[in-house]
DNA sequence: CTGAAAGCGCTTACAG
DNA sequence: CTGAAAGCGCTTACAG
């Protein structure tokens, strides 16, 4: 077990004070360029490393940032993380990971927990529940403490924070349209996150490109049983055209139900899904789908973030940044 | 902006000292009722919370353990990070993630900021390329330094660390068995991961499952090309009735190269894939496969670096932890 | 150009 | 039972 070696350990060893070697290493122009030498090269030798957590006491900073992650299970966010990770190790910032699993108690803890001084900033991607009861205190806490948050992906909430997301009126309407062009009249949408921000608007921009007095068809639930109904019900019955996914299990449970029936994807139904490209396509029929660039959404939070510590007073007014979409055409939309 | 209060601020309020506060809210029996009830108090009222980094300093130590993760879009990698996060939190550490992209220059410089300090211990996927070149003088580094190590999920390497994984050899033996107890015969099995430990470990099942003289069928590449042509060959030439696949991208890739060749599945191919419910279930059709439980090892390789941290210098011989996995059998294999 | 001193926020042996 | 002091490993204004 080697032990580390100290600033104090290379002064004596180097008959200097601890205040030479410290600022040697730092370059200060105060040291002589032979005193400078003489301590970088025994620092060397012996690998020296300054003790981060004695950096951080001194500079009250603590050179991490926590990502606060919904569902990592979920590709999208582990996606996201990842590009987080590599955007925070170009910054020289560490990550500190927290998987709040959609809970708003988990949630609390960890912003609980943020406050006292482990991270200089935090990422986070609102859970599910705490979207439904509406209950933000934890997320004002932490901004009332000075510690600078950026919403992503589920960014519409009115809190005092930078956001990064997509357009997900406009993407789903742009998508909506798209189909509508093809001449395609009987459209349905599915989902199982109606009840979130995000969710509400992609339905938003479904309703909104449709023609007036169209019928809408939406298959909704976040029950699985109850999503699988309905979801027959829109493609047995009422025998849509085709079909818009909100997420990932619905885009999965539309695939299925159209298996299970025997209905064509795509001669009989064409599908949009809302899943990631390691997915798409793979899957058979390809799916086409929407992409959000999930590595690109992730280091741009972790822009955003550093912006906010680089000039944390200066700027008071909070930055929204919304990243293009695409619609990659695979096999589940040929006609 | 919130200040946060110090030890050194509440002392002044109460008109005691610096010690006296820091003993009440550490409940050391020095301490009269008095005091310390007047204290807590007043810690309370204000949401005192002792700085972590300051705590850190005077213990030397982080409450972070580090978490290198070869590759964060696979699933089963997210997952484990779900369990270790977990574990993590109930031990009160915290975990710092680190995204390697199964390249050894990355490993390297991960764990060469890891010996700065940042962490407690280390748990580990050693990436695909450090396997490939047989290089692992940094992770013997970590070691030396005295940073306890735990290898999860790639574990065969001579490296003295605890770890945990499953046992590839006796899995892929067994399912390789039940295929042969239904009485197929021309089994193949498919792989991307054959040039790394546990790809070997499983083709090595598989093949000492099969009769003497029994041809064995690989489609073995890492690039999507060949595997596509391997994939076919052995699908359309060989017409194997079954494959064990060792991976998400083999399996995928098993299941589109029916689909493209029309091959029905199951009813002229069985398919046991190597991938997580969340994609198993929802398949077209659903396949069969092995679950490895992903929290299950990511929770355990925890445990394992509790124990380390725990008693570090008590117990010096390695532990190994082997976990069950189990053969969910779904539409893909049904006879 | 070099070094002594103060201080970041805590803990803990030691003295009283 | 309470407090002064030392120290964890650094940085940095200040003195010389």
């Amino acid at each position: 077990m080697k032990n580390k070696i100290t600033l104090k350990e290379l002064a004596k060893l180097l008959n200097v004070s601890i205040s030479t070697v410290s600022k040697a290493l730092n370059d200060s122009p105060e040291i002589s360029t032979k005193t400078a030498e003489r301590v970088k090269e025994l620092a060397k030798l012996h690998n020296y490393r300054p003790n981060p957590v004695a950096v951080n006491l001194k500079s009250s900073k603590s050179g991490t940032i926590g990502v606060i992650i919904p569902n990592i299970s979920n590709s999208f966010f582990a996606r996201v993380l990842s590009g987080i990770e590599a955007e925070a190790q170009r910054a020289g910032l560490q990550v500190i990971t927290y998987i709040s699993n959609e809970k708003l108690e988990r949630e609390k803890q960890i912003c609980d927990m943020l406050t006292t001084g482990y991270v200089d900033g935090v990422l986070i991607a609102v859970a599910e529940e705490t979207q439904r009861k509406k209950e933000f205190d934890h997320l004002y806490q932490l901004v009332d403490y000075g510690i600078p948050v950026v919403l992503y992906d589920r960014i519409n909430f009115d809190i005092p924070a930078d956001r990064i997301g997509i357009d997900d009126v406009g993407t789903f309407a742009d998508v909506t349209r798209r189909l509508l062009a093809k001449g395609i009249k009987k459209i349905g949408i599915a989902t199982t996150i109606h009840h979130m921000g995000v969710g509400k608007l992609r339905i938003d921009g479904y309703k909104q490109a449709l023609p007036e007095n169209r019928t809408f068809y939406i298959a909704n639930s976040a029950r699985p049983e109850v999503l699988k109904e309905k979801t027959e019900k829109m493609l047995v019955v009422d025998k849509v055209e085709a079909v818009i996914c909100t997420d990932y299990v619905s885009t999965m449970r539309v695939y299925r139900t159209a298996y299970e029936h025997e209905i064509n994807i795509p001669k009989d139904l064409k599908v949009i899904g809302f899943i990631g490209k390691e997915f798409a396509n793979f899957l058979t029929p390809s799916i086409s789908y929407i992409d959000q660039f999930p590595e690109e959404m992730g280091a741009g939070a972790m822009q955003l973030l550093e912006a906010r510590l680089n000039n944390y007073n200066k700027d008071k007014s909070n930055s929204e940044r919304i990243l293009k979409t695409s619609l990659v055409d695979l096999e589940s939309t040929r006609f």
